[in-house]
RNA sequence: GGAGACGUGGCUGAGUGGCUGAAAGCGGCGGUUUGCUAAAUCGUUGUACCUCAAAAGGGUACCACAGGUUCGAAUCCUGUCGUCUCCGCCA
């Protein structure tokens, strides 16, 4: 959420960082307005409070000196102040609220250096990292090799869950956990992580903090229960709330976290968009890498996360690049984003596996996630950072993709082989 | 699921209708003392918003959260959430 005030003082830079988003700017044409009614009516009822605060002090004092018949008058008079206090708290709640939802509706600026586009077009490739293979034989697809390996099925899974659901099978469920212990190691043993085993439901105020909420609430799965909740979409969620309404000390940060959970999406508004395979499922697994840091650290942090995220793709030896995405492209909470795409033979493309991004504050001000600084420094919101490390399901496609060989089987990538009781090829007999 | 207790500032913990934004202690910050450290001692120390060109100053709100009673609520009432203890059940 961006600082009223921030707002307030610089209306024209949010409105044009609006446009640069593709996001409507008419809900700034309301700010001046509201910003006005908002002050006015908060300096009425202060006044009218300031008022009865004053007279009731009075009438305390009569009481105990006895004169009630004088406090009784003034009781009288200010009996009148309620009406009118009534109305105005009413009303100042009202533009309290239409304010905080016009903000909470507002995505996050974006940082100075990420491109101006409309889409994913003006995504501009910063660095590329491997080869893709020569591959000179048929080149199949995850979705075919797996079913011909008997480690992957969609069809059952589609008869007990319905479509965008998968099953693994055997090698293919062995491979999966082999990379959630394989990447969880990287991160906490090399890369200074602390992992976590999160809530995968959490309430609404979290799903707010992290800005699944107002504006993305049809992205989730919601149970049927009146505490609101909600299967996490992503383990950013319960990770980055971790230390909401906190007041960190300044020492501790920052704090790395990660996780492996399941996630879970409602894809509504996908429809069309990769049905095949397990690129676009309502349940699939991540490890997801969360930072917690001072605000002058957190350029240096995203580079570090997001190399961080790299590093399992390069020593999984699966083709990358790695892509600054462009105003139009980032997503609602981010300033800043890099999205590490793999190499897809089947598709002769490299696909999204990994995204990392900057909030700045803007997370932080929504949970109240804040710290201090030695002494008694006023307390500073911390900045927050997120990044997959990596998706599981897009890691494992990958994999059986690009290590496939001519006779449908696939090897099992080195630095796998230990997590997988030393397995180095995955075929069907 | 049943019964009971509780929820106060960075922390511990007083406070059962007005003089309480809140005692006291710890911690933090500043001063004095000190060769340094430690100790002692004095002062200071919550957050948000409004007002103000700014600062100073002034004001409002906040004692889990949301309502209510009252001229006035941390204190009384109702609901919600959470924590603890005992019983039951369970991975």
């Amino acid at each position: 959420m961006l600082d009223l005030s921030f707002v307030r003082e610089n209306l024209d830079a949010v409105k044009k960082a609006m446009g640069d988003r593709n996001f409507p700017a008419d809900p700034l044409e309301r700010f001046a307005v509201l910003d006005a009614e908002r002050r006015t009516v908060i300096i009425e009822a202060d006044e009218i409070n300031r008022k009865r605060n004053l007279y009731s002090k009075e009438i305390g004092l009569l009481m105990q000196s006895g004169r009630r018949d004088e406090a009784a008058t003034i009781k009288a008079e200010v009996s009148g102040f309620k009406e009118r206090q009534s109305i105005l708290e009413s009303k100042r709640d009202e533009v309290d609220a239409a304010m905080t939802e016009l903000l909470a509706g507002l995505p996050n600026m974006p940082a100075d250096d990420v491109p101006v586009g409309a889409d994913e077009a003006a995504n501009v490739e910063i660095r590329r990292w491997g080869e893709p293979r020569n591959i000179d034989f048929e080149i199949k697809d995850h979705v075919d090799l797996g079913e011909a390996l008997g480690i992957i099925n969609f069809e059952r899974a589609t008869k007990i869950a319905g479509s965008r659901f998968a099953i693994l099978n055997g090698a293919g469920a062995r491979l999966s956990r082999a990379l959630v212990n394989f990447m969880l190691d990287v991160h906490t043993l090399e890369h200074g992580y602390s992992e976590t085993i999160p809530p995968l439901l959490v309430n609404r105020t979290a799903l707010f903090g992290t800005n699944q909420l107002p504006k993305f609430e049809e992205d989730l799965f919601h149970i049927k229960d009146d505490r609101g909740f909600a299967l996490i979409p992503t383990a950013e969620v319960p990770l980055t709330n971790y230390h909401a309404e906190e007041i960190l000390d300044a020492k501790e940060l920052p704090k790395y976290y990660t996780a492996y959970t399941p996630c879970f999406r409602s894809e509504a508004g996908s429809y069309g968009r990769d049905t095949r395979g397990l690129i676009r499922q309502h349940q699939f697994e991540k490890v997801e890498l969360v930072k917690i840091c001072l605000p002058e650290e957190s350029d240096a942090e995203h580079e570090k996360l997001t190399a961080n995220a790299e590093k399992i793709l390069q020593l999984l030896e699966l083709p990358f690049r790695t892509m600054i995405l462009s105003t139009g492209d980032m997503g609602f909470g981010a300033r800043k984003t890099y999205d590490l795409e793999v190499w897809l033979p089947s598709q002769n493309t490299y696909r999204e596996i990994s995204s990392c991004s900057n909030c700045g504050d803007f997370q932080a001000r929504r949970m109240n996630l804040r710290f201090r600084r030695a002494g008694g420094a006023k307390p500073e919101y911390a900045h927050t950072l997120n990044g997959s490390g990596l998706a599981v399901g897009r890691t494992w496609l990958a994999i059986i993709e690009n290590y496939q060989q001519a006779d449908g089987s696939v090897l099992i990538p080195e630095v796998l082989r230990p997590y997988m009781g030393g397995m180095a090829s995955i075929s069907s007999n």
